[in-house]
DNA sequence: CGTTCTTTTGATGATGCTCAACTGGGGTGG
DNA sequence: CCACCCCAGTTGAGCATCATCAAAAGAACG
């Protein structure tokens, strides 16, 4: 029985229903087996663990759990953070479809951080012992997990210079940049959007406080660069919004 | 004719000198080569380009440089640096010798940031092409090559919970017991050692200004956390100056 | 031994934090 | 269906931390 015929099944719950497919994923030309041809796909299909549901406010895998899988997002966001020792959280970044968790495990076998899932979300478990194995054959495969690490490193380094130097205005209007294009990448709207994750999560990624996300919205809004409700977000400027977080552009 | 003789070949300056070798290297324990065997460690020396000093102040490769490749730094220190549309230098980290330079790369084929030698230095240049192939013969390699990327990743989480919510006492303390941690890795003194970097660029690393390094090392140094030589220093009181990194102590 | 660059120290000020009160939306129970 | 509550978010006032500006002192270099 193939998989697609599966997903359809009568039956309604399967277990089948609940294997992954890469081949039927949308996210497969932004996740781990972009590029791979059709036979490549399937090997890495059958390595792939099952389909793993993770409702709102549930935690994927916590800190110091010893490492065996990474996971896919197939659907839905998740923050990751870590708890620094005096028992402050920073969030480290938000992750959405497409993208992998869990790389920063794999230097010492431990998670170094929480991933808690923003909204009821999707992942796929990848065996990382196993896909380790299939490196040997599929060069392809290889050669993208390293650029997918290389990308997280970059991602990390845009946040430090985020944190580093940038006034507060500057933070925001990136985030808000980046958010954008990343909705942009997945064929979604990249103006309007709604954020998964609350103003005091923005602040404590953005090493601001929740008054200061608040105030900004505010400013930003009625300088009329967004149309904002709840957390239904509208870019009204996105060029202006870009000079912004650049510096080029002062908000008054 | 073997590379110890050629390393002390009566000729003094030899192209052959310059070959690296991995295994009478002295950061072989802490370099990609840890773990590996002697056949394999040997097959590593192959692919390994020249050895390049690099002197100080001078550029290992700069942003927007094609990535061919990876550095791995076997004496002197670095620092990497992004800089913002506006003009602003972050530096992202501080490197010594065992560590691995240019990982960001993979993911676009182009450096994210410049690498400049703090002091005069030497890498092992190691083409990204030709190692991505000994990975399929050398598992040990590749898995190790793994643990590396991931701690960078880790790495650069730790600096943004530092940028994200610690204060500058705690984000100098830190950034002190880091560099001594890894001295001692490395076998010198965790207590006494020469920072390499400016004050001003510890201030931009820890997104600081140069004066309140100063009057933080002046402090600690009243307060006879520290002994300070101009770039001399000296921990007095490891264990209170983690206590301070951690929080726990507050600097008065 | 002068020149230049880095560092130190002091005085002042702005950005973003803290504390506090208030608002509004969504869910629940009467 | 409405009243109420609760939590997330908003707004304001005052304040602390760290930045900025300025000047002097000390190291490094030729």
């Amino acid at each position: 029985m193939s998989q697609a015929q599966a997903l359809v099944s009568p039956a309604g719950f399967n277990v089948q229903a609940l294997r992954s497919s890469c081949s039927t994923c949308s996210m497969h030309q932004l996740c781990l087996p972009m590029g791979l041809g059709e036979s490549e796909m399937h090997k890495l299909d059958q390595i792939i663990g099952r389909r793993r549901k993770v409702p709102k406010d549930t935690l994927l895998y916590r800190m110091d759990d010893t490492f065996t899988n990474l996971y896919a997002i197939r659907l839905g966001h998740f923050k990751t953070y870590q708890v620094s020792q005096s028992g402050e959280q920073q969030i480290t970044g938000f992750q959405m479809a497409g993208e992998l968790l869990g790389m920063d495990a794999i230097s010492t076998d431990q998670h170094h951080c929480d991933a808690m899932a923003l909204e009821d979300s999707e992942v796929c478990e990848i065996p990382f012992a196993r896909l380790e194995e299939l490196f040997g054959t599929i060069p392809t495969l290889l050669h993208h997990f390293h650029r997918m690490m290389s990308q997280e490193i970059t991602r990390e380094q845009n946040v430090m210079l985020l944190l580093g130097n940038m006034s507060a205005d500057q933070r925001f209007a990136a985030f808000l940049v980046n958010l954008s294009s990343r909705y942009a990448a997945r064929g979604y709207s990249s103006s309007t959007f709604q954020l998964r994750m609350s103003r005091e999560e923005i602040g404590n990624y953005l090493g601001l406080t929740i008054e200061s996300i608040s105030r900004l919205l505010s400013r930003l809004k009625k300088q009329g660069l967004l149309r904002v409700a709840n957390r239904e977000i509208e870019l009204l400027d996105p060029v202006r919004l870009k000079a912004m977080a650049a510096g080029t552009e002062v908000c008054d």
